[in-house]
DNA sequence: GAGTGGTCTAGACCACCAC
DNA sequence: TGGTGGTCTAGACCACTCC
């Protein structure tokens, strides 16, 4: 028998697939959904709250509740996340510490260059970056016009973003993301890059592809 | 400033932490922690309701709620998931249907071989894995000891899982699970295998190393 | 039956936003 | 200032588990 909750959330979604909601649009507020669905306000911000974790709606504090605006998919590959809209860099000099120096393998207090990069489309942000390249690496020009590695390690997992991710990239904290860490080393085995992307679970994929030429197999456990 | 929900949530984690809860032990009832907390049951459980996404603890209707017990980080690497513990396997026969015929390449209705992978660390579900390949190509042994792919492509994404992948991993609802989808080509182009995984996000990474021998850079947006 | 968690209610009070 | 969502309360009632 599926609860209030569950039936509430069920017909928002149908109002939205449906197109009787549109991206962007305002939802009656939540007083007003709890009248029509006969419910107290407890049981429907319950069912919203299933919503906003499946990233159909976004709540704002003070203004209301919305269809979330379909953006596109975010697709990395290679290195690369597509589509790069618009870009915004942060600059910052600091030392490196704990993972960060074992990312990068070097000493600790090792000076380093942050790029926080954050990519937008159109007013949300969609995708945050945190790029950290050993300081005597690090020139002028942003990160991805720098050396050549040979050899690129992708480390990804699923998780909730912390409050100040979740913060920038405007989700809410129960929408999972999509975290990769990379480390890349150039030929000589130095690393010379380490970073650390976080992407919106809902609209995010990674995609990698092994090419085989002699043995191994497509195992799995 | 943060709510009494953030502050109960901080406080059992670090009960858990420190190990004056261990993994497995039963927690107070939710009316004797709120009377500790001086709390209602309501905000009570709202903090459990954080441990719970962040795969902390576990509820069980009834019985009680338990600090969730530490299970082996779960490694997907070249196609293999490891540790491999105990995996048990059912073997069924279906006909390639819409997103699995695509994957696979084949027209709808050719005849496929699933398995159905689940892999166990002691009582507990920790991994689950659907394989798909086409039925002249399936023989009696399992499947990862079949053709050598000449390339094989991961796909991977964070999610919630659906009930009925929470309810075999025996995890939440709310836990995000890392979503991979291999599809792997033989040397002659051909696909012969596609894999839907699916594994506790709190748990499981998967590692993607690339060589490069030429060009390439390593970019990000 | 006793104890546990699950759902739901009705309402108070606070914080944020726009006019 | 009025409307919105955010947090919290006190308590009713139901469903599950174990004795």
């Amino acid at each position: 028998m599926p609860s209030l909750r569950d039936t509430i959330a069920e017909d928002l979604r149908a109002q939205i697939a449906t197109g009787q909601l549109k991206p962007g649009e305002r939802l009656a507020s939540e007083p007003q959904l709890a009248a029509r669905y006969k419910v107290s306000t407890a049981t429907l911000r319950n069912a919203l709250a299933l919503l906003q974790a499946e990233g159909v709606i976004e709540k704002h504090h003070g203004k209301g509740n919305y269809v979330r605006r379909a953006l596109s998919r975010l697709t990395y590959e290679g290195g690369v996340l597509t589509p790069t809209l618009h870009v915004t860099v942060r600059t910052t000099q600091l030392r490196a510490e704990g993972l960060l120096a074992i990312l990068l393998k070097v000493p600790s207090r090792t000076p380093l260059t942050e790029f926080l990069c954050i990519g937008h489309e159109g007013e949300s942000p969609h995708s945050l970056a945190r790029i950290y390249i050993p300081r005597d690496l690090a020139a002028a020009e942003p990160p991805w016009c720098r050396q050549r590695p040979a050899e690129v390690q992708d480390r990804v997992t699923a998780r909730l973003p912390t409050p100040a991710e979740a913060a920038t990239l405007r989700i809410t904290p129960t929408l999972a993301v999509l975290a990769i860490t990379r480390v890349s080393t150039g030929p000589t085995g130095r690393v010379i890059e380490a970073a650390r992307l976080v992407l919106p679970g809902d609209r995010a994929e990674a995609l990698f592809t092994a090419h085989h030429t002699t043995q191994e197999g497509g195992a799995e456990g």
